[in-house]
DNA sequence: TATGGTCGGACC
DNA sequence: GTCCGACCATAT
């Protein structure tokens, strides 16, 4: 038996291959070949990497078109069939070709790495000097060697005369880690007969005696060396002597540094264990139900999913915990690593290439049994999932901002109905979404009310900056808040401040004609970075030096201003001297591990206050805190997107929340100059649904989800005429061919109207039941690529947009 | 008529 | 994405 053809979806990501081709399966390959193994086949005039998708026996391809492939790259398949099925899904429901969906699924380490090499075919000699030294001795060179040492327009030379030709290399980048192990014979006969020839090395027999009572084993060298006393040459002697072998073993590389403590479930509040029940309940009935467990913060949502994940480890089924950017948590897999040790898997940005892969092949060859990771792990290799959670399930993290553009939520819900199995949805502010989909019973609601350990909700004041300004305070911190910090400082208490980063980032103005030094290739303001004493931007990571005067004006007064964490750490020790500040933002979190270090510093209590940016709002629980600033809630509040208010309101309930966990009660202090707004007096109730039925009373009068759908089309051009032009073409023409139910707004903007010198404009579409929305966004699409692209337009597609 | 540059389609 | 060959323009 066995198969002949092969289907392969290429990795070529362009709309013209974006299907499977036909390949022949070589004879010695047709019993072992399986849908889901990588293979390189030739494609055009070179070699890339494809995944078979299909397999069968005739096809329609005339025989002198059809070629072999040209190596199998997996015995085993890395793609389940149920990926290959997720992944056509994917492609539909996100616009992305097949290939990108495919990709997504795997680990970077899979993924192909392509590499020009230079080959010499005549004699070094007849070449040009500095092409000899390049090549030195060798009958290879990367084709990159050229570019650096500037001989790119040689080498096409060479290439023409036929001096060198260049060949296109697959790589795989997945390594596996091996160690070279001893492996003790366990044939006893071996070993007296090793002892004998032995007769005159002391060292030796000393060694075969010990090796007697470890028949069969597996042993480090180092440790076989320690333990016997024993030294590499002595090894060596007795190897050759057939006692034992050098094997080559498989590691995993170990993302953890150090070993956790164990711990038992916890007792369950009423509350707790009606959800928890619930649930079980929806696992029995093998029922694919989405819960959404609306939980305030410290109500112990995080117990609850333990208690769920262990009845689904006693059923000998698997469980995918997603939280938003793991890395930042280190408290949440530490929770996990105590509960279930060994059979957990992490899966987040942090870890390396060769981390992430061998965390993958844990999940893939089943040696654990729960994965704990960010976004991506919601395609964990697992094939008898039993519950998928997302945990902070409004968080904007899930949804993937590049293609394909996939929302983690969707795919949870996919999968488990794959597998029959529940979702919990958690958050303490969830998205509008997914609350109006409880309310309308697609999804199970389960509320957790009350704190865990009964601890009343933190106290919260707002403070009005406008007027703290009339009172005479030109400071960054309110009266309030530096009352606060102070009384902490006397109690020996700890506090946390949080800076809401966006757009408040420090910059550089002329203060005599108002100038800000804006980056030459974005409509951005450069930010200030005091310890390089450079000015970047975010975006496009642009730098350049500080100025020393105004290039507008040329004067001298021209300085940093606005509020980054440095400058707010500066303004405490200026008014705190003795406070002690960890500062938690981009710089001083670049290096590996720099997270846990700092988390870890405050737990012990070696600073007073953690002052940060985003990073610091989730999951942060220590029985210390005692009060929470937040410096300024407005930033994110008009930022011109219609989830601004849902946001800020969904951030200063989350940062409230990390103030009185424990015995000690909290406060928080939220400083605004718009005290008046509804998504502050709200949240300074603690209290979600009066937001909710607000919040969604504005989205129903000005058509936004979850009353309407919507999509994002945005069209860039370097020039702004183009831009400008085009999106009207496409906002015109979606117009014409979809139906008069649907809004269509626009073209206006982005609202970072040019970024790497591209002008960028945007229609938004608004809609509420369009079966052809799909399929005429692909004839958008396809018209953009048969025509406009040319013109050099770029157009990209979002579904389901997570910002405007 | 030779050479160079751009454009469109095929790639199994 | 990359290459090849068709096509047209320009130099010789």
């Amino acid at each position: 038996m066995g198969f002949s053809v092969a289907e392969v979806i290429v990795d070529v990501a362009t709309y013209h291959v974006d299907r499977p081709f036909d390949y022949a399966v070589p004879q010695e390959w047709r019993e072992i070949i399986e849908a889901g193994c990588r293979v390189k086949v030739p494609f055009g005039p070179r070699n890339v990497l494809g995944f078979i998708v299909g397999l069968k026996n005739e096809t329609e391809v005339p025989p002198n078109k059809i070629k072999p492939i040209a190596q199998i790259l997996d015995i085993e398949p890395v793609l389940t069939e149920e990926m290959l099925k997720m992944a056509k899904w994917l492609k539909n429901e996100t616009i992305c070709y097949e290939i990108d969906a495919l990709q997504v699924m795997l680990p970077s380490a899979l993924r192909a790495k392509y590499e020009k090499i230079a080959v010499l075919q005549v004699e070094l000699a007849k070449l040009p000097q500095e092409v000899q030294t390049l090549f030195g001795k060798r009958q290879k060179a990367n084709f990159k060697e050229f570019e650096k040492a500037e001989l790119l327009p040689v080498l096409k030379e060479l290439i023409a005369s036929g001096c060198v030709t260049i060949e296109n290399i697959v790589k795989q980048q997945g390594s596996v880690k091996e160690v070279r192990m001893v492996e003790i014979t366990s044939d006893m006969q071996v070993l007296e007969k090793a002892l004998e020839s032995a007769s005159r090395a002391a060292k030796q027999r000393q060694l075969i005696i010990w090796m007697q009572a470890h028949l069969g084993e597996i042993i480090a060298p180092h440790h076989l060396y320690e333990e016997t006393g024993a030294t590499a040459t002595v090894l060596q002697g007795v190897i050759e002597k057939g006692a034992a072998r050098f094997v080559q073993e498989e590691v995993y590389r170990d993302p953890f540094t150090k070993g956790v403590t164990r711990t038992q479930s916890l007792q369950l509040t009423q509350e707790q264990n009606v959800a928890l029940q619930a649930i079980s309940k929806s696992m029995d009935a093998a029922d694919a139900t989405t819960f959404l467990l609306r939980g305030v913060t410290g109500s112990g949502k995080t117990e609850v999913y333990l208690q769920a994940i262990q009845k689904v480890l006693d059923e000998g089924k698997e469980a995918i915990m997603l939280v938003p950017e793991i890395s930042l948590t280190p408290q949440m897999t530490e929770r996990f690593r105590s509960r279930f040790g060994e059979l957990v898997a992490v899966m987040h940005s942090g870890l390396s290439v060769g981390e992430k892969y061998d965390e993958w092949r844990k999940i893939q060859q089943g040696k654990v049994s729960v994965v704990v990771g960010a976004r991506s792990a919601i395609f964990a290799p697992f094939t008898n999932i039993g519950l998928i959670i997302l945990d902070e399930e409004h968080e904007s993290t899930y949804k993937q901002e590049d293609s394909p553009r996939y929302h983690a939520r969707d795919v949870a819900i996919w999968r488990s109905q794959f597998y029959q199995c529940p979702v919990i949805l958690g958050s303490a502010t969830p998205a509008l979404e997914s609350f109006a989909r409880a309310k309308k019973g697609v999804y199970t609601l389960l509320s957790l009310k009350q704190r865990a350990m009964n601890q009343a909700m933190p106290t919260v004041y707002v403070a009005d900056m406008r007027e703290e300004l009339q009172n005479g305070n030109r400071s960054m911190f309110s009266e309030q808040l530096i009352e606060g910090i102070r009384l902490r400082l006397e109690r020996r208490e700890q506090m946390v401040l949080f800076l809401n980063r966006r757009g408040y980032s420090s910059f550089v103005l002329c203060r005599d004609c108002g100038t800000v030094v804006q980056c030459p290739n974005c409509d951005i303001s450069l930010t200030y970075h005091r310890t390089q004493e450079k000015l970047k931007c975010h975006y496009c990571g642009y730098e350049e030096h500080v100025p020393q005067i105004c290039p507008q004006c040329q004067s001298e007064h021209i300085r940093y201003f606005g509020t980054g964490t440095q400058k707010v750490e500066e303004e405490i020790y200026k008014l705190f001297p003795e406070a002690r500040v960890l500062r938690m933002d981009v710089d001083t979190t670049k290096h590996k591990g720099a997270h846990e270090e700092i988390l870890q510093a405050f737990g012990e209590g070696r600073a007073d206050i953690l002052l940060g940016t985003q990073m610091i709002a989730k999951g942060l629980d220590f029985p210390n805190i005692t009060l929470v600033g937040v410096l300024s809630a407005d930033t994110s509040l008009h930022l011109p997107d219609y989830r601004a208010a849902e946001r800020t309101f969904q951030l200063l309930t989350q940062v409230s929340g990390r103030a009185g966990r424990h015995d000690k009660p909290g406060e928080v202090v939220i400083q605004t100059y718009t005290p008046e707004h509804y998504a502050i007096e709200l949240s300074k109730m603690q209290d979600y649904e009066p937001f909710y039925e607000r919040e969604m009373f504005l989205r129903r009068r000005s058509g936004y989800p979850p009353y309407y759908y919507v999509a994002l089309v945005q069209v860039s051009h370097e020039d702004v005429m183009m831009a400008a032009e085009y999106a009207g073409r496409a906002a015109d023409w979606l117009r014409a061919n979809l139906s008069e139910k649907v809004a269509i707004i626009g073209p206006t903007t982005a609202s970072i109207s040019r970024l790497q010198n591209r002008y960028r404009y945007q229609c938004l579409i608004k809609y509420k039941i369009e079966p052809n929305l799909i399929p005429v966004l692909q004839r958008l699409l396809a018209m953009y690529r048969a025509d406009w692209i040319k013109q050099g337009i770029l157009m990209t597609v979002d579904l389901d947009p997570s910002t405007i």
